[in-house]
DNA sequence: ATGAAAGCGCTAACAC
DNA sequence: GTGTTAGCGCTTTCAT
């Protein structure tokens, strides 16, 4: 493959002539600019990324690291990175965790080891490697969970979860349904944790007493929630309305509800996190939490661009909202 | 941050030594090894990469290029990707290049220049710079879509589309269904066109005649399906029944149909590529082409592996087939 | 404005 | 088994 110095003996000048002409720095005679360049598309010249990080000391990637490529929350987040990104000619590697800590741990360590100039992560929360991020000042930024707090002290971008589950709850309640119930991700995950607790807020403000027999804890996968659903409704003690903390539940606990026989809304009211496409096409449609995911995208990538240009800046948390959207799931008729 | 050096001295040995200890090449005194492992732990030493890589001349890394990262088509094959090459110790980087060929060819420029392993790509087939991955034999697989046959002769893993939209066109015939229309992908990218050409397949074999004014063509996109349905509907000569060429296209389908107060199944029949999570959830149950996705990630990453490994092995192309899963709504009843 | 040369951090010959 | 050293391809002083 080519080299800037095959480039060089071709265009007749020395290797930092070409340097300087291909990044456009300091000031060369366009003539020569002009045999650079065309010596270098003769020879389909194309620079060395790893020889160039290793002299600047610096790349033009972020790194994005998720933790499940296929929940369409996450993906939106991407395409929020991804366009902030691009703008400004950075790449962004999209890295998937599978909410797994294994996975996550590796992929930190991948992201320092390329030197990546920066990372977005969505911590599965549970110990982790983060503070090999934030010890050697990375910058990075978190999203959708913040960081445990012995890391903290970097900026954040979150959704404010606790307080949308608690509209939803409570718009349940006032939808006529007696016992609502709740399927959320497992203890630890700080938006499982978060939804779960405004769940509980709502019940609070409308002096209905909680009980542990209406709340399952799951992976936030389809098939746990499909037998936590299944789990729920063939108690003494069932719920007639769900909160389910993600679109990916969603699936497995309609499923679950058609499976019994039962009908989302008239029988069991229905509230689930995420705007998922579908949302709208189920019969009834669906009523969701709207969560702002590509805006916290753009935002944790703007956020992050900056503190590579300025790793002086404070660390700010920003908290955005969600936004409930009643359908046909959470009324009775 | 710690280099190679600080872990020598602090070791007190040389660089060479504590390259080889970290590496496991060679054989190196137990005791040394242990030393070095200290020293580097203490130091918080991470290898630098890009480093590495200039030296070695290589990178563990794949590239993954796909048109669309919300998509759950795509998402799935980069799952299988992901999970072959994590085996072995690649990692893959995701690059959405959005169907849009300049993000596509900026994207392989990246590629090249970070000089990763290998590339697995599903093109979007328009005037891409795929050629100069293909020049400078840079191991790569096709899939889902083949290269433009300029290039060839590379791996390429496909799905028998074209055979797949014939038995879903031909099932909607036999289920009673008189004018069968068609909502494909544009002109030019191959799943588009060879959806549409095993729907006139079928018509062919049924002795149906072709009418143009039955199909339409729209990017991959929701939106644009949901407008070519309302298009199509609105005709005198309107389709009872629609083939759909991707699970995306299929919500704008399904929410153009339900906006026109139509029932997919009992009013117009509908049968949609991919195998959505929520396709069973829909009323009627959506009636689907499931295309193996995640294997073909697990195979292109196979292929690419050994490709990597051998690059004089000769190419291959393997094409899976797709299963046609009947459900509710391709029945008039 | 241009060239010579040093050096980023690492690995792999090559010596010993 | 271990150390010395050259050099991967590039950018960037430092001269000129």
């Amino acid at each position: 493959m080519a080299t800037i110095n095959d480039v060089a003996t071709k265009a007749g000048v020395s290797t930092a002539t070409v340097s300087r002409a291909l990044n456009g720095k300091s000031t060369v005679d366009p003539n020569l600019v002009s045999r650079v360049l065309d010596a270098a598309a003769e020879l389909g010249y194309q620079p060395n990324g790893p020889a160039r990080n290793l002299r600047r000391q610096e790349t033009a990637v972020l790194a994005l690291i998720i933790s499940d490529v296929e929940n369409p929350f996450f993906t939106s987040i991407a395409r929020g990175v991804e366009d902030v990104a691009h703008a400004v000619g950075y790449s962004v590697v999209l890295c998937n965790s599978d909410e797994n800590p294994d996975k996550e741990r590796r992929y930190i360590d991948v992201a320092i080891q390329e030197r990546v100039a920066g990372v977005v992560l969505s911590t599965t929360g549970a110990s982790t490697n983060v503070d090999l991020l934030t010890d050697r000042g990375m910058p990075m930024v978190a999203v959708d969970r913040p960081l445990p707090d012995v890391a903290a002290d970097n900026d954040t971008v979150l959704v404010d979860t606790r307080q949308a589950a608690k509209e939803a709850t409570a718009h349940l309640i006032t939808q006529g349904y007696h016992h609502v119930g709740c399927v959320t991700g497992p203890a630890g995950i700080r938006t499982a944790d978060d939804r779960l607790a405004g769940y509980r807020d709502a019940l609070r403000a409308a002096r209905r007493k909680y009980s542990a027999k209406l709340v399952r804890r799951t992976e936030y996968r389809s098939d746990g929630a499909h037998q936590a659903t299944v789990d729920l409704l063939s108690q003494d003690e069932r719920p007639d309305a769900l909160l389910v903390a993600n679109s990916t539940m969603a699936i497995g606990v309609l499923a679950a509800l058609t499976e019994l026989g039962l009908k989302s809304g008239k029988d069991v009211g229905v509230v689930a996190f995420d705007d998922a496409p579908w949302a709208p096409l189920v019969n009834p449609p669906l009523s969701v939490v709207s969560q702002p995911a590509y805006e916290i995208g753009t935002v944790a990538a703007q956020l992050l661009l900056d503190r590579i240009t300025d790793g002086t800046r404070v660390p700010t948390t920003t908290t955005l909202s969600a936004t409930l959207i009643p359908r046909g799931s959470s009324t009775k008729h």
